[in-house]
DNA sequence: GTCTATATCTCGATAGAC
DNA sequence: GTCTATCGAGATATAGAC
């Protein structure tokens, strides 16, 4: 269940049902597909994970769990607030340029009511303010109470700083079918991004002269 | 096909189907599901539409054209930076509001390699450069060669103003789980996000004296 | 642990009455 | 145009040999 000790059978299984899950869905997922991405045989995914259902929350809890943890990690170091908010957006960049299917995962579980998501929560996500949701609203709060950043609501800004990440990769495939020549432009604008956003959110939530 | 008179049945499909694709997935999508919530039978379905496929299809265009429609809209008024820019980001947020599964059904069909956005691309998007994609990345290269926001990359400007907007839509429930008391205040958040959101782009593009 | 072969079942699609 | 009943494809899941 909750182990997270995986033979390597197992996790080229978790792999490959990951890859399969997140363009598929869970429904449109195929265990065969996933057996040959994986170099094996449907059998075998019974054996190890029972059936689809239990397949899809392990794979879920032993990605996001990862995801969550990494991405608490730079909120816990050191550092003023632009250090800090810079540290936050390049890792999240990194960890989604890394895969881009994570993403488009989390968020077709959640539009399907987030079932699993809620069932596992206390396993994915730290719950405590010292967990990821609660240090990125309190980076905002904090420089908020101190004048560094204007007066705003932490949960507006935690909304638009994941959502100007996500959407790159979320939203890229549609952009790149208008204007093809966006393609081989990619690798590049993921860089050319970590500036844009940090400049967007820190200049953005500044407190102004006028 | 093409037609855009539909019939009170089609309409009561059309709008089941809606909201069962967008939260299943093409594939998870039941006939059944889509069936019971127009109030009528499977077989009704594959008489006005003849399969699964061509109803998804249908739906995909029937929503996504007007929906780029009433954005486009927003771009084609008269208006300085700061009038254009407010506006498209007030519609946007009202749009989705309106109808907050839409993000996830484009995004989801995006995410399957957009085959039917991509085949019917030109009833849904207008490409000229009179269509919406094309007059966002506009009002931000204008803006940003008349010296009125910084040197900036308009593509990137595109997809921080959109991943903002959609953002608070499709990741509304993940924060929603974690933070029960969100819930409640959803529809004060969703205005205070238009000025939120206006401010971080326009504020946050804006040159710098320092 | 890993495989092949097969049983079981879900769901899209059709036939045919009204 | 709308319904009930049913078929058949395709997918999950299992049995059982190795």
């Amino acid at each position: 269940m909750s182990t997270n000790t995986f033979s390597d059978t197992e996790h080229q299984i978790l792999e490959a049902a990951l890859l399969e899950f997140s363009t598929h869905g869970r429904q449109g997922a195929r265990m065969q597909c996933i057996a040959d991405r994986a170099g094996l045989n449907k059998a075998l995914i019974h054996y190890y994970f029972r059936n689809k259902e239990r397949l899809y929350e392990e794979v879920f809890r032993y990605v996001f769990q990862r995801y969550f943890r990494r991405l608490g990690e730079t909120l816990r170091r050191d550092g003023d607030f632009p250090t800090v908010l810079r540290a936050f957006i390049n890792r999240y960049l990194d960890l989604l340029n890394e895969n881009p299917a994570l993403p488009m995962f989390l968020l077709r579980e959640v539009s399907e009511g987030a079932p699993v998501f809620s069932r596992r929560i206390s396993e994915i996500v730290e719950i405590s303010p010292d967990g990821m949701p609660y240090l990125l609203l309190q980076l905002f709060a904090k420089a908020s109470s101190s004048g560094e950043i204007r007066h705003t609501d932490p949960f507006q800004a935690l909304i638009s700083i994941m959502g100007t990440c996500i959407y790159f990769f979320a939203g890229f495939p549609i952009f790149a079918a208008l204007m093809p020549e966006l393609q081989d432009r990619r690798e590049e604008l993921v860089e050319q991004r970590k500036e844009h956003i940090f400049e967007l959110v820190y200049y953005g939530l500044k407190p102004r002269t006028e």
